[in-house]
DNA sequence: GTATGCTTTCGGC
DNA sequence: TTACGGCCGAAAGCATAC
């Protein structure tokens, strides 16, 4: 493939600047978004803050407690998320990114993939150019700052976008990737977790740049074929993944916190079932149908548990779900004996479902109402 | 052995 | 001192298939 010219746009602190848009009064305070679990006054955690907060130490996933002490004396505002209102924003954005590119790929509520290869001739003055035009136009337009960045491939954007935040440009030249990466710690590197992270470290590598030196085939017996590769190329800025417009949706849930933790079947399943009628609603919304039903439940020492099945065929029925979610959240419940503090629907292996699926699944759902038999859809 | 798929956990926002 | 969301995709780890 010719050299390509990618852009990775990432809107900054996007729910707290969408809230400092339609209150502009808010912008020189700082700003919390939260998500309340509804249990106490404050119980919940931060969703994102403005800077101004972040300087006071207030971060993504903080309790809102924590967040209040920090900014005590510091006039915060504390805002409900509002995620029907982010989404009609973001999409005003990302079509107007869209325009400005020869492909699109959208990334989240608040990140976008351009490739502007042609457009630019695979010129970084044009592109740079186009990159500055974009942040006025997202600025005038709707009123919201965004960072950028710009390289070679997507995964030297996303990790440019990452330096100048927020309302930054950082332009990565192909002859200058190797240089940009190879004095970063590894774990900055996508796919490299905190796991990976410490095997690499036991191999003597710590760098972007130690992995990228790091012989082939000693990193192909650690880590295996297909990872180990991906670790030898991105580690050089390799990339040769297409910025390609997503498919839809990989997965639909619902997470809720109970009133109270509890260890008895029935509060925990009356929550779990009103979640599998939103995850349905959902579902039917998209025209999807499903194949693994999994439940998540957070015990009172916010440990994780999960559990999941899949079906041998896809379906998209309500019945279906909540007898599958009744029966892995009871497995689950009497295996682990635990206080449940929050409980969760997941449905995956989302299938678009045709209009012959639909058919066949409104006669089979006519006939066994007729004989008020339930029968599973194939 | 490697590829693939499934289940569970992790981490970003 | 503790405190603690909702949703998503990615990573990790394992089992099974080829």
């Amino acid at each position: 493939m010719q050299s390509r010219v990618i852009m990775l746009v990432d809107l900054d602190y996007f729910f707290a600047q969408a809230e400092e848009l339609r209150n502009p009064s808010i912008r020189d305070k700082p700003v919390v978004v939260c998500v309340y679990s509804g249990r106490t006054e404050t119980s919940g955690a931060v969703s994102t803050a403005n800077y101004l907060a972040r300087k006071f130490g207030v971060k993504s996933g903080m309790p809102i407690v924590q967040a209040k002490r920090r900014l005590r004396d510091a006039e915060p505002v504390f805002l409900p998320v509002d995620y029907g209102y982010y989404e009609t924003v973001s999409e005003k954005i990302m079509n107007l990114l869209r325009a400005h590119a020869d492909q699109f790929e959208q990334v989240g509520i608040d990140e976008a993939y351009l490739d502007v290869t042609q457009r630019t001739k695979a010129d970084y003055e044009d592109a740079a150019a186009l990159a500055q035009d974009i942040r006025k136009e997202t600025v005038a337009r709707q009123g919201l700052t965004c960072s950028i960045g710009l390289g070679p491939n997507k995964l030297v954007a996303k990790m440019a976008a990452d330096i100048n935040k927020p309302d930054g440009l950082t332009i990565v030249k192909p002859h200058e990737v190797a240089a940009f990466l190879a004095a970063m710690p590894v774990d900055r590197l996508i796919g490299v977790g905190s796991k990976t992270k410490e095997r690499m470290q036991k191999l003597g590598i710590t760098t972007i740049g130690e992995l990228a030196n790091y012989d082939v085939q000693r990193l192909l017996d650690a880590f295996g074929r297909k990872l180990g590769l991906y670790f030898h190329n991105a580690s050089a800025g390799a990339d040769d993944e297409p910025v390609q417009q997503r498919g839809e949706a990989e997965s639909i849930s619902r997470i809720a916190t109970l009133k109270e933790d509890t260890c008895e079947l029935g509060p925990i399943l009356e929550r779990a079932e009103v979640e599998c009628e939103e995850v349905h609603a959902d579902l039917i919304r998209g025209g999807f149908g499903f194949r693994t039903v999994t439940i998540i439940a957070v015990a009172k020492d916010m440990s994780v548990h999960s559990r999941s099945r899949s079906l041998d065929y896809s379906s998209d029925r309500l019945d279906v779900l909540k007898d599958t979610v009744r029966e892995i959240l009871t497995h689950l419940l009497a295996e682990c004996d635990l206080e449940i503090r929050r409980v969760g629907v997941k449905v995956s292996g989302l299938a678009k479902r045709s209009e012959a699926q639909k058919r066949l699944t409104s006669f089979i759902e006519e006939r066994s109402n007729q004989s008020d038999k339930k029968q599973a859809y194939i």
